[in-house]
DNA sequence: ATGGCGCGTATTACGCGA
């Protein structure tokens, strides 16, 4: 069992890529962020065509969520019960016995802001669904977007990076008290090679001098931890012509 | 110090992302 995450950044533009990387990579979940679509210009068919079924909950220009998966998908919930917002930014499904939550969490824009104010209190609010999903649901998966790069070592350039957006020490705080309700990051289960990210700016060539961050996670139950084998991020879409500034992480899961 | 790039919307210019 392959599970994966990946902001395409609008899939009105990246539906080639999508399906092609699924033709390369066949995952059986992958949770999709920033489709930017309202729900009747989703592409139904052409994911269909490919083999997977479709949940998803969109808007015009922002944001977006989606889950595609090759086996079937029940109690679908769109956006977190405990916080109303008009920002399509969650998506969720149980899938083969496990809980998958698909999530594209606030940037935040800067430090201090009206956003970064926003992204505290919906972190706040997604740390207290999840601690009531988990005593209901053992597999528990939060796949998506975080907008946080957890430690220093997930940033190219710490010290220049350090305090603002992404990086702050508030944001950080949010990501390790997820740690602490027993989700395990599932890239550090694993030695991993150093300065492996999963975003570059578009500018300055930010991809060929490796310029990232490491934003985009797997956090999984501790059921969920102690079957997984392995986490990667695949570089090679954002490699290809017109990507993303996102790319793929994928984990694999020895489930019975 | 600022903006660099890409996308969406719609105004060829701006908001936003990260």
């Amino acid at each position: 069992m392959k599970i994966a995450t990946w902001n395409v950044n609008s899939l009105k533009v990246r539906l080639p890529q999508v399906l092609q990387w699924l033709q390369d990579s066949p995952v059986d979940v992958l949770c999709l962020q920033e489709t930017k679509l309202t729900d009747d210009k989703f592409p139904v068919a052409e994911i269909e065509a490919a083999g997977y079924g479709v949940v998803f909950s969109g808007q015009k220009t922002y944001n977006g969520v989606a889950i595609l998966s090759r086996h079937a998908m029940r109690d679908v919930v769109k956006n977190n019960p405990l916080f109303p917002d008009e920002q399509q930014r969650i998506i969720a499904a149980t899938i083969a016995g496990m809980r998958i939550v698909c999530a594209y969490i606030p940037n935040g824009q800067a430090v201090g802001t009206d956003k970064y104010d926003y992204k505290l209190r919906w972190l706040d609010a997604l740390h207290d669904w999840l601690a009531a999903e988990g005593k209901t649901h053992e597999k528990l998966a939060l796949l998506g977007d975080y907008n946080i790069a957890p430690e220093d070592r997930d940033v190219h350039d710490p010290a220049a990076w350090a305090g603002s957006v992404l990086c702050s020490e508030p944001e950080r705080e949010q990501f390790r008290r997820l740690q602490a309700l027993g989700f395990k990051d599932a890239f550090r289960l694993f030695e991993q090679p150093e300065k492996i990210f999963s975003w570059w700016d578009y500018r300055q060539m930010a991809f060929r001098r490796n310029m990232g961050l490491r934003i985009d996670h797997i956090l999984l139950s501790p059921a969920l931890a102690t079957r997984c084998s392995a986490c990667v991020v695949d570089k090679a879409p954002r490699k290809w012509e017109q990507p993303s500034d996102h790319t793929p992480v994928v984990a694999t899961l020895d489930l019975a």
